[in-house]
DNA sequence: ATTTTGGGCACT
DNA sequence: GTGCCCAAAATT
């Protein structure tokens, strides 16, 4: 009896033994097609005794009904899979979902039918076959494109192919990507760049597990410098994975790549399309897709023959996925290059605390970058003091930033004001009975888009129009913006320099990577004088005319609790200071604060990058957070608010008690109603020596809720929120 | 997750 | 007894 078993994909269910059919090849890693009810499903053949055993007998066992026409999900990655799911109290069919994560490649690939000159005449000739015959010559397309070409119409060519003279052709609908030639265009490197590319480039040919910390300021050429280790995966005929927080600012990243390598990157995001999904995955599988670069799904992807991960940006917090399996990529990402036996570079200018903690303690190989590339000098930072001078009422802009723009926009050089706020204002109310404009969805406030004409919540999409009177009191004309976002900004600086030709940079004016080109192409033509962006210009861009750089509120992110504000704030402003003076001319940041004093914004203002990092982790060390101790969140939500309530205190009242484990709630979540969910939150601090997941799982094992309500488990907590 | 089943209950 | 609704169990 040939019995086996499955991890399917569906989380709600166990895995489940199957018989294997005579004459089917299953091994581990198998993707395979089984019954379930009337019902069919795709599973992964698993070794049984790493699931959890099953009773049901061999004679009971339904026969798996067919192979998927996929390559086999190597060890490797099934034993990342595993570790995952442990690690972040996920199902393992959740994690799994991640590996097969095209519907469309596990049916196989998608053929449509070309046709092309068979080299027969027809049975009698008339101008429209001539003209159809001279223009198709050597061409094979669809009937639809060669109609086009031939400048016929389709029944011209069916008839065509009825008489034997257009034949037709099968053809797989995902093409081949371009192969990235590793000698295209090799760079010149400064010699610290150099010594560093050549470290990596070993580290690819031992092809063992190594990981690196690439420390290096803004500017200093960190890319040029991994860009020499994928090009030695790709003489190896390795693959190389590219994690990228964020795919919508990765049209300069493109650039610089195909100029290096002369054939784009295959993209991985969210947003593809199903058939764009469908070409990418089946060819990570098959190993033609050489180089990949994506969002942090991208890093459970079953590549045939993986050589190397890179995390650029590695600090960013958007490596930490909040739904879902609630994963950091960039730790998976490790885990992935161990499990594989691969290098693998974390890229930052300014790392996380953690990461730099493995490097100082040896784990992480770290290689530093101090200068910048062809000499350009860090630039002058400036504090602006809001209390000491303070912009006029219902403006932004401190004198002192003014000035500084003007002499900027006077020389021909661009200016970067950097406000991390989307929207013309983040609060609007009634001036006649203080109405707040509020989601009916979450506890957040509705965000004013002047230039879309809209009201909208920036964390479940609700829109509406702004109504034309008060919904509380009636009043018309009354509503008044509280606060600045980008938009408002940009109007400050139209008020202030008429002249000034502004751009507004966020994910709203840069959706699309077309608009995102023609925005990088219009500041690089110098058609741009003032740029007013969110942290979505903080890296990447590269503007030799930008010589200065506002951040409009430094104390934006200082607010709110989060045990990495003063880390993320650091690093949002250091990033954003990186784009000035990155050409010949020097640059200067200004930061408009009130509190000059803060000890983040004393060693941005000093550069005393060491000493900030330093304190940083005598505070976290003191309040028993990463590294030096762990956090963990369990998220009780339901849409019924006394439901959440009653769960979470049931959970609460059932809490471990330990020595080296404090636990803190229940408590409403900071977004205590989101997406129409109201939410509770239970956290728990442990040592770092402490069996975090194994505590939480017997904790939460004996409970049994309704499936309206939700338990979420999110280890090592990036978002307080 | 989806389908099947079985118990309780009203109705015939 | 039959039909109907809903919750619980089964699905391998």
């Amino acid at each position: 009896m040939n019995r086996v078993r499955l991890l399917v994909l569906n989380a709600a269910l166990g895995p489940l033994d199957y018989r294997v059919p005579d004459g089917m090849d299953v091994k581990p890693g198998s993707v395979v097609l089984a019954p379930l009810g009337p019902r069919q499903i795709s599973g992964i053949v698993w070794e049984a005794d790493r699931l959890p055993a099953t009773t049901v007998p061999d004679e009971r066992l339904r026969p798996l009904l067919g192979l998927l026409p996929v390559p086999a999900i190597r060890a490797e990655l099934r034993r990342l899979v595993e570790w995952t799911a442990d690690y972040y109290c996920a199902p393992l069919a959740a994690v799994a979902r991640m590996v097969l994560s095209s519907g469309g490649a596990l049916k196989g690939g998608a053929t449509t039918t070309e046709y092309r000159l068979t080299g027969k005449g027809p049975d009698r000739m008339t101008p429209q076959r001539e003209q159809a015959l001279a223009r198709l010559a050597g061409e094979q397309a669809t009937i639809r494109e060669l109609a086009g070409i031939a400048g016929v119409s389709e029944g011209v060519l069916r008839g065509l192919v009825s008489q034997g003279v257009l034949e037709a052709v099968e053809v797989d609908c995902d093409r081949p990507y371009p192969p990235p030639r590793p000698d295209f265009a090799e760079p010149t490197l400064n010699p610290g760049q150099q010594a560093a590319a050549a470290r990596f480039v070993a580290a690819v040919r031992a092809a063992e597990f190594a990981p690196f910390l690439l420390d290096g300021v803004t500017g200093s050429g960190k890319t040029e410098v991994y860009f020499e280790a994928v090009a030695q995966a790709l003489r190896m005929g390795r693959q190389v994975l590219v994690l990228v927080p964020e795919i919508a600012l990765t049209e300069a990243f493109l650039r610089r790549f195909e100029s290096r390598f002369g054939a784009p990157p295959v993209l991985w995001h969210s947003s593809l399309k199903s058939t764009e999904r469908r070409r990418a995955w089946r060819a990570i599988a098959s190993g033609t897709a050489h180089v990949v670069v994506g969002a942090r799904s991208a890093l459970f992807l079953p590549y045939r023959a993986l050589g190397l991960i890179v995390v650029d940006e590695a600090h960013e917090v958007s490596f930490k996925q909040d739904e879902g399996v609630r994963y950091n990529a960039r730790d998976v990402a490790v885990m992935r290059a161990r499990f594989e036996s691969l290098p693998v570079i974390l890229a930052s200018a300014t790392p996380a605390l953690e990461s730099l903690q493995m490097a100082s303690s040896g784990v992480y190989e770290r290689i530093d970058l101090p200068d910048r590339y062809g000499g350009a000098q860090l630039p002058a930072i400036g504090v602006v003091d809001l209390r000491a001078q303070p912009p006029e009422r219902g403006h932004w802009l401190a004198p002192a930033l003014v000035d500084a723009m003007h002499e900027r926009l006077d020389r021909g050089e661009q200016t970067l004001l950097f406000l991390n706020r989307r929207g013309y204002a983040p609060l609007t109310l009634c001036r006649h009975c203080g109405y707040r404009f509020q989601c009916p969805n979450c506890s957040a406030w509705l965000v004013e888009h002047r230039l879309s004409q809209r009201l909208a919540c920036h964390h479940c999409g609700h829109e509406t129009a702004p109504p034309a009177t008060c919904p509380e009191c009636g009043e018309p004309d009354c509503m008044v913006a509280c606060g600045p976002g980008v938009e408002r900004i940009a109007d400050e600086v139209a008020q202030i320099v008429p002249a000034a030709r502004v751009a507004i940079a966020t994910s709203d004016t840069l959706g699309s990577p077309e608009k995102a080109a023609a925005f990088i192409a219009a500041a690089e033509a110098g058609l741009i004088d003032v740029i007013v962006g969110t942290q979505l210009v903080t890296k990447g861009f590269h503007f030799p005319d930008l010589t200065l750089v506002g951040v409009v509120d430094a104390d934006l992110g200082l607010e709110g609790g989060d045990l990495r504000a003063a880390e993320r704030t650091y690093q949002q402003v250091a990033q954003v200071a990186g784009r000035a003076g990155r050409g010949a001319k020097p640059g200067e940041v200004l930061i408009q604060t009130r509190h000059p004093e803060a000890p983040v914004i004393a060693a941005l203002a000093s550069g005393e990058r060491d000493a900030f990092y330093e304190a940083e982790a005598q505070g976290r060390a003191q309040a028993g957070a990463p590294p030096y101790g762990r956090w963990a969140a369990i998220i009780v939500s339901s849409e019924d608010e006394a439901e959440a309530r009653d769960a979470a205190r049931a959970i609460g009242g059932a809490r471990p008690d330990l020595p080296d484990v404090a636990i803190l709630g229940p408590a409403p979540a900071p977004l205590a109603l989101l997406r129409g969910r109201y939410r509770y939150r239970l956290l728990i601090n442990a040592r770092r020596s402490a069996r975090l997941q194994d505590i939480i799982r017997q904790w939460l094992d004996p409970f049994r809720f309704p499936a309206s309500v939700r338990i979420a488990i999110d280890i090592d907590p990036y978002s307080f929120v």
